[in-house]
DNA sequence: TTTTTTTACGAAAACGTTTGCGCGAAGAAC
DNA sequence: GTTCTTCGCGCAAACGTTTTCGTAAAAAAA
């Protein structure tokens, strides 16, 4: 079951050429005369002549592919991010490969380390919310792989980085709710070792201060996994709705965390948001037709893919060793709906 | 910018043997005595030795990976599919190169060659709502590339395939509708050259008139770009809300369609199931918590990425021509939600 | 001891490219 | 008429493997 295309070598024998000559001619080097070349286009054109880009990669020693790296693609978020890092990459003529941490530390090495030894010529990611040590990335990138990160970023690795400007997205969505006059708004969020959580974190007290609001930690729930273990943001919330000072507003800081939450108070037939209002972090298509509508801190997923793709390409491409890296920060957007809007 | 890795000539150096005394000692071959084996394994350890994979690719002929075309990622059927597909093909060392048609014929085609030229060992195809013709499938088909379909299926290429049973799924989703009551029941659906199109269309049909009503074709409105352009579905949906007898009920055929059709209802202020209930095709995550939520009939989207791409690497990894194929349905679940409960 | 077999390894070709170099022929410069 | 360029092309090595075949030396059989 072998898939048989036409080589230089055949092209080279019909031609009564050397393989030499009809590589150079498909390049258009200027050694060979624009008679054979004319020959040898025409006849590689004709029966459909394609460089295989194994025997190129071989050649070149790079595979004209790249690596991604997120924590699940079955997430409105990362989709969208994939989306854009597919449409810059497949512009460039490179290939994607796509692989799933599951918010697994083992799994993101085991899949980082999978993909360099597949030798992709770099290394898109997303860290899961497991993971506290980047050292089998530090490895790989000692080694000279290229890599960028977003969104769930590490300052232990100099290379360019893209993110959301989480702190502001955060701030404004609690900003937010407080002028809608919510007063003890809790916040559930992912790992403490996930930048984003950090950032988010940090746009939530802000928020709170500049409103003389008094931060209570007891207001902060961790959700290690983020939001992959249902039984975690179930117990998160459970927690929050039996305190005896019971927060009338929530700010969920993630895709996952936000629907779910929406889905367990549904469930738990709280009123959204009579009983407790809800800001979130989310780009999900479907914000507009929950119910209710869910307020949503929304990420430029998209730019943030293509954003990524495109450093890392410069980095792979370019000519001599890169020392100035950037950290591209892009501007979130809150879209205001029915769960975050005070009862008159 | 290179990322340089161990080979097993620098094995061969170390150790003052020739590499293809290496390669053997590294597959094991019995033409090497174990003292040897011993040496090389110990030494292909520590240094962390790992074939170069393009290298393998070149001489074997096999790259050991997989194309993926659907029309897009974005969506929470096809991320489910792709989880599938991920899943198995990974556990079988096979990488997966995923692709999108967003439903365009062009790109369908542009996808195929370049994922062909790319020399994958096979291709996972969801064919797109613009596509009619399938030749450039058959063409590739014929060279010998192996390939599985799922979903949206041709049956111009014998080859496995793989689908729900949307004549079931969409039977059972219109029954029940017509249980409930209802009398006057639309259908949106994709482009009538999509397999499931016609399928829905005949367990839509099949149900009206196990329940004696009439089909009327008015009630059937075709979404050519399988709801990517929202204006097309807009339309659909005013048309439909603008008749005389004015359907009482509305069963749309896909994901996007589904979540678009109640966007816009919303929009519209229209009340559902009040005014008019909704049965929708849909994987959505979220149906629980629409507003309202989602009568949907699920595909098991997970199971069917995992069986085409069983099915797959079984036609690459076949020893013999296979002439036997397999076309799997597999069954569908039906979630009663709101949006289709009668007032009483 | 001679012949045969076995063992353990190396040489080389192959996969399909790219590329530095060499070389003959034609033309230009002297 | 000799030397120097330039042109157009082919040779061969290289990328990292795998695999076929050949072959020394050692072991076994005669």
């Amino acid at each position: 079951m072998k898939f048989e295309a036409i080589t230089i070598k055949d092209i080279a024998k019909a031609l009564h050429l050397s393989v030499s000559t009809v590589s150079k001619a498909l390049r258009g080097s200027h050694e060979i005369s624009e008679e054979t070349k004319k020959h040898v286009l025409a006849y590689a054109n004709e029966h459909n002549y394609k460089p295989n880009p194994i025997a190129q990669s071989l050649k070149r020693g790079l595979s004209k592919s790249i690596g991604v790296i997120v924590c699940n693609i079955d997430n409105n978020f990362f989709s969208a991010v994939i989306n854009g890092i597919e449409s810059v990459a497949r512009q460039k003529d490179y290939n994607v490969i796509i692989t799933q941490s599951q918010e697994s530390y083992e799994r993101e090495i085991a899949n980082s380390e999978h993909l360099s030894s597949r030798s992709v010529d770099g290394l898109i990611i997303s860290l899961s919310a497991e993971t506290k040590r980047v050292d089998h990335l530090i490895k790989l990138h000692d080694k000279g792989l290229p890599m960028v990160f977003f969104d769930r970023i590490t300052d232990e690795i100099a290379t360019h980085k893209v993110i959301a400007d989480n702190f502001k997205g955060a701030y404004e969505g609690t900003r937010h709710l407080v002028q809608q006059g919510f007063r003890r708004i809790a916040h559930i969020t992912s790992s403490s070792s996930l930048s984003i959580t950090l950032e988010r974190l940090e746009g939530y007290k802000k928020a709170l201060a500049d409103a003389g609001l008094t931060f209570e930690e007891k207001y902060i729930k961790l959700c290690p996994h983020g939001g992959m273990i249902k039984e975690e943001t179930q117990q998160a919330l459970t927690e929050l709705l039996q305190m005896k000072d019971r927060p009338d507003a929530i700010f969920t800081a993630s895709d996952r965390l936000s629907t779910t939450t929406l889905s367990l108070l549904r469930k738990m037939q709280i009123e959204v948001p009579q009983q407790i209002a809800l800001v979130g972090f989310t780009n999900s298509i479907s914000a507009d037709i929950f119910h209710p509508s869910l307020t949503a801190v929304v990420q430029p997923a998209l730019e943030m893919g293509q954003l990524a793709t495109d450093l890392l390409i410069q980095l792979i491409e370019a000519k001599r060793p890169v020392t100035e890296f950037q950290k591209r920060v892009l501007d979130t957007e809150l879209q205001i709906r029915d769960s975050s809007l005070r009862a008159k």
